[in-house]
DNA sequence: GTCATATGTGGAG
DNA sequence: TCCACCTATGACC
């Protein structure tokens, strides 16, 4: 879950069931626990994301920052009546008239100042859902000069949050697949078109994203309905091309999905869809075929 | 019941 | 590059 769209989907949520009222704040756990007190009872003032990064404001420029880290959750659920009991290791409890959220196993969850905010913030590439803000964080430009000057792969950039902010493993992999990309490939050989595509795809499904709270990434065109194929069932629930689907054959053609470590993160791709870029200014400095 | 794994990040060596 | 963090889930015994 805890890519860019789903923490965009939470800053909507908290704000439209707690913003403009006061709130009860907790820690069942007690690892936020002084810091929780200071703020239970204040107006929560609404939420925001950025990438992958969750800010609650409070009154006196005070934030919750957020971080789901890998396994991290935020559920926020509606009650009535009496307030139901926290189960297992709550770090962080907000209660409002109707609903409750509870914050578990989160790599983040500190109380910050503004000037803490906008120096995380500054450390963050621009974020596709703040596609064309005013304040520059949204601005594709920006993540460009840092790619069209980088030898490093492009699967290694995409996922580096000051490059990019909010994309994470599974969007990835699939916006590679989309745009018939090798992985490997050095950021400097991109074409400035390939990235403006890959920007405005990226803006494009990170807002469905944001709307469905999952991620599907699969065409009209290959969907379980228009081929015929049982939908995939899985904990992420979207419909994907690649991710996690080493081993099994490329929806496309058919190849099979292949899967290797990238900085210590699972990458998969199809060979054939994807097929691996070789230079082509100089056929000499291609690997693997002169002699030594 | 045990174990491996996971949509992420940061620090130690 | 490896590991720690921390929780839920599914596979397997």
């Amino acid at each position: 879950m805890p890519e860019g769209h789903h923490l965009h989907y939470l800053a909507r949520t908290l704000t439209d069931v707690f913003a403009g009222r006061p709130i009860r704040v907790g820690s069942p756990q007690g690892r936020f626990e002084s810091e929780a007190r200071q703020l239970d009872g204040q107006v929560f003032e609404g939420a925001q994301a950025w990438g992958k990064q969750l800010f609650c404001e409070f009154p006196g420029e005070r934030y919750i920052h957020i971080h789901l880290g890998l396994i991290g959750k935020l559920d926020i659920t509606p009650y009535d009546g009496p307030v139901p009991d926290p189960v297992g290791q709550v770090r962080l409890r907000l209660v409002g008239d109707h609903h409750v959220a509870d914050l578990r196993g989160a790599t983040g969850c500190d109380l910050w100042t503004r000037e803490q905010v906008e120096a995380c913030v500054a450390r963050l590439g621009p974020d596709p859902l703040r596609d064309a803000l005013p304040d520059g964080s949204g601005d594709p430009e920006r993540a460009w000069r840092k790619i069209s000057r980088s030898n490093r792969s492009i699967g290694s950039l995409l996922m580096d949050q000051g490059v990019l902010a909010g994309v994470g493993n599974v969007y990835r992999a699939e916006l590679l697949y989309r745009h018939r990309l090798d992985p490997m490939r050095p950021g400097e050989t991109l074409r400035r078109r390939q990235w403006d595509e890959l920007w405005a795809d990226l803006v494009a499904l990170m807002q469905d994203g944001v709307l469905k709270n999952r991620i599907d990434t699969v065409r009209e065109e290959h969907t379980p309905e228009a081929m015929g194929r049982p939908p995939r069932v899985d904990d992420h629930g979207g419909e994907v091309y690649v991710y996690r689907r080493a081993g099994l054959p490329c929806l496309v053609c058919g190849t099979t999905v292949r899967t290797k470590e990238l900085d210590g993160r699972n990458l998969f791709w199809c060979p054939r869809c994807q097929p691996t870029y070789r230079s082509r200014r100089s056929p000499r400095e291609s690997p693997g075929r002169s002699p030594a």
